[in-house]
RNA sequence: GCAAGGGUGGUCGAGUGGUUAAUGGCACCGGGCUGUAAACCCGGCCGGCGAAAGCCGUACGUAGGUUCAAAUCCUACCCCUUGCA
């Protein structure tokens, strides 16, 4: 059967998994952590060092920002996200459901959709699941995210139930609607990869592509709420699974609930999701919270702040995280993170880069992006490869050690 | 030399008799950032003691003076800027 996406799970340990995503345009290794780039731009890390360097395989968007600015037409004109941005390897949109929890000032939710007024402008929008799967479509993502509410961390049950039980019929909505859009070719990043072209790149086809027997359709993954009850979210498990996607995403963690109830929901959700389809982590998280999920049997995250703090100043480390304002960095010689092999760890010194930040030199800024993205997506290398050599445990246990010192 | 204006905390700059240890910006120091309304936000920033409330000391060019009370008024001196010679 021909299907969008290809996962396999290529090792277990406990419930730690090593696999292997394929979309039409890349390969993708997992555990993955994808760089979220909201506006079609990851903040301070232009698309060359992401490719050449970094070898990130997908990365994020997002419906509502792409839909104010510059708007689904002007990107279907330009081709789609992918010739628009000249980013060939895999998208994830996110729906637009984040933004009707953290732009919770500026909409008015119904069970139609949401009535947004725009941050930009204050113009009056409408996002539903059937609007979000049309620029969702008209953007082309490889995999596209339900229409969802996600509800804040410390969510009441009640409350939580309504939202959860809202989410469930905006799920089945935007799969009845994402189905007519794939059937009505509507998809403006549809690809068909040729055979055999997994590791291309000479003919403007995308580096790891990935491989015929796939759809050349985008994929729909579900997204699991229930804020931090257990028996809510199993409810919003068994819903969403009726559904069927291709994916399923826990949404509604990191937004404000304690982290031990976060690692708790993890833990007894994630092994009942389907296992043969990629579990998804969205909007998670510290290099700490991703080594605890992926121990729990997620596959995929994405989280801003590698590059939201790599712009204020925030360095992430094997040994723990930096402030690089910090004073004791004036004439500090050594790298960020003496174990990172990223093209700024091996050039730049710490009192340099603190130099360039407290000149305000937009360098840093970038610099520190590239670092810590850098060593998000190094890091989930190293945890798959412990994976698939059975060593994860160890590896858990060392890195989560060597945080928690002191960075020098 | 004459005339006018001015000298305020690291810095620029408000304040022109009393809720003034002195608005604000910058600099500096520290903290935060989890499906990006964030190259942003918050806090500290004379010294000493204190966990804090607070207490003590010192401070608005220098030295005097007037006043219950002065960065603010008066006198002298020093210095700076501009204009005229």
């Amino acid at each position: 059967m021909e299907n969008p996406i290809n996962w396999k799970v290529e090792a277990v340990e406990g419930e730690a998994r090593a696999g292997r995503l394929i979309t039409r345009r890349s390969v993708i290794e997992t555990p993955v952590f994808m760089p979220v780039g909201t506006q079609g731009a990851i903040k301070g890390v232009r698309f060359e060092w992401l490719e050449d360097e970094l070898d990130a395989r997908i990365i994020l968007g997002n419906t509502y920002h792409l839909f104010l600015r510059p708007g689904p037409d002007v990107i279907r004109k330009m081709g789609g996200l992918h010739k628009f941005t000249t980013w060939n390897r895999s998208f994830l949109t996110d729906s637009g459901g984040f933004q009707v929890f953290s732009l919770t000032d500026l909409r008015k939710l119904s069970e139609e959709g949401v009535e947004f007024r725009s941050h930009l402008d204050g113009s009056s929008k409408v996002l539903s699941p059937e609007i979000s799967m049309e620029i969702q479509a008209a953007l082309g993502s490889e995999i596209v995210m339900a229409f969802d509410e996600c509800p804040p961390g410390d969510a009441g049950f009640e409350r939580t139930r309504l939202s959860l039980e809202l989410t469930a019929r905006w799920a089945k909505r935007s799969r009845t609607r994402f189905d007519e859009l794939q059937d009505s070719g509507a998809d403006s990043g549809r690809f068909f990869p040729p055979s055999g072209s997994d590791s291309s790149d000479s003919a403007g086809l995308p580096v790891h592509a990935g491989g015929s027997g796939l759809t050349g359709k985008q994929a729909l993954f579900g997204i699991i709420q229930g804020a931090g009850h257990n028996e809510l979210r199993a409810e919003s498990l068994k819903l969403t699974t009726d559904i069927g996607f291709d994916g399923y995403a826990i949404g509604g963690l990191s937004v404000g609930e304690r982290k031990d109830v976060m690692y708790e929901v993890i833990e007894n959700l994630a092994p009942k999701m389907p296992g043969d389809a990629p579990r998804y982590l969205m909007g998670v998280g510290t290099p700490e919270d991703l080594i605890e999920a992926v121990a729990r049997g997620v596959d995929m995250f994405d989280c801003v702040m590698p590059t939201r703090n790599g712009r204020t100043g925030g360095v992430f480390t094997s040994g723990g995280k930096l402030n690089i304002r910090n004073a004791r960095f004036i004439t500090d010689p050594a790298p960020l993170d003496a174990e990172c092999e990223c093209s700024v760890c091996r050039r730049y010194s710490r009192a340099y880069l603190r130099h360039l930040y407290q000149a305000s030199e937009m360098t840093a800024a970038t610099m520190i992006s590239h670092h810590n993205v850098s060593f998000f997506l190094t890091t989930m290398k190293l945890a798959r490869a412990a994976i698939v050599e059975g060593r994860f445990a160890a590896f858990r246990n060392g890195f989560l050690a060597r945080l928690i010192e002191s960075a020098e």
